[in-house]
DNA sequence: GCCATATTTCTACAAATACAGAAATACAGG
DNA sequence: CCTGTATTTCTGTATTTGTAGAAATATGGC
């Protein structure tokens, strides 16, 4: 029989928290805004001005989000000499949503989880 | 060719900021652990003793936490005499699995949308 | 080294959120 | 109607978060 150990449990309460930090990262419609600017961009991306350009919002404030995101790991950065170019973590945005698939369907049991590992690059 | 009307960004708008609410709500481990147990018991979900007694946090705080999801449709109550049951919405939840899956995937154009649609219940 | 541009950090503040003890409400049963 | 149990609301506080102006830093070109 299989035990759960207390780091299974603690292991289990971590990648729970991680996961709620995404989400968390995800909780606002200026950087959920960002995230899909990022995904349309896809895999190129946009450096900061371009997303300022976009989004109509202060470079200070910009910047706190895009460093929330970031921080979260759902966008990778790059320098492109004065430039730096976000790009979506699309491994960070696919275990969300593996995730998110296997809590809400798989205990559900109504589609086998195989169908989404491919999903996302 | 279609044409953007002021209308429809303002819908997507709205649509946007009510993901990002639903996301909000699953953004801290408390929620998206209750959501879990939900999911788990689904469809019978619990009642709000037998939620307490798996958290460990107090009643009032547990309260606030499930007000929070109810408000943003991730969860629908009804009540049984003296008890309240909870359980999760699962049209809410492919709802959002939905809109990730479509921002995430359909953009990137790595799988086709349809696998998605049977999602959940 | 200096200048111009891009972006972040510093700082501050208002608003939202998490939390929880205590009181209030809702319901079932006697 | 009174009692006990379940759950929420009230209240207050501490923390986090969103926002943004101003100053600072980073980079490339002259």
């Amino acid at each position: 029989m299989a035990t759960t150990t207390k780091r299974d449990t603690a292991e289990r309460s971590a990648e729970l928290e991680r996961y709620a930090d995404m989400f968390s990262a995800m909780g606002t419609a200026a950087r959920l805004r960002i995230l899909q600017l990022l995904l349309t961009a896809h895999p190129d991306g946009l450096v900061v001005g371009e997303l300022a350009a976009e989004l109509d919002i202060p470079n200070s404030t910009l910047s706190h989000h895009l460093d929330k995101l970031k921080h979260e790991g759902l966008v990778l950065v790059s320098r492109e000499g004065t430039f730096l170019r976000y790009t979506a973590n699309t491994e960070a945005l696919q275990a969300l949503l593996g995730f998110l698939y296997a809590e809400c369907c798989t205990r559900n049991k109504v589609v086998e989880p195989k169908r989404m590992l491919a999903c996302c690059k």
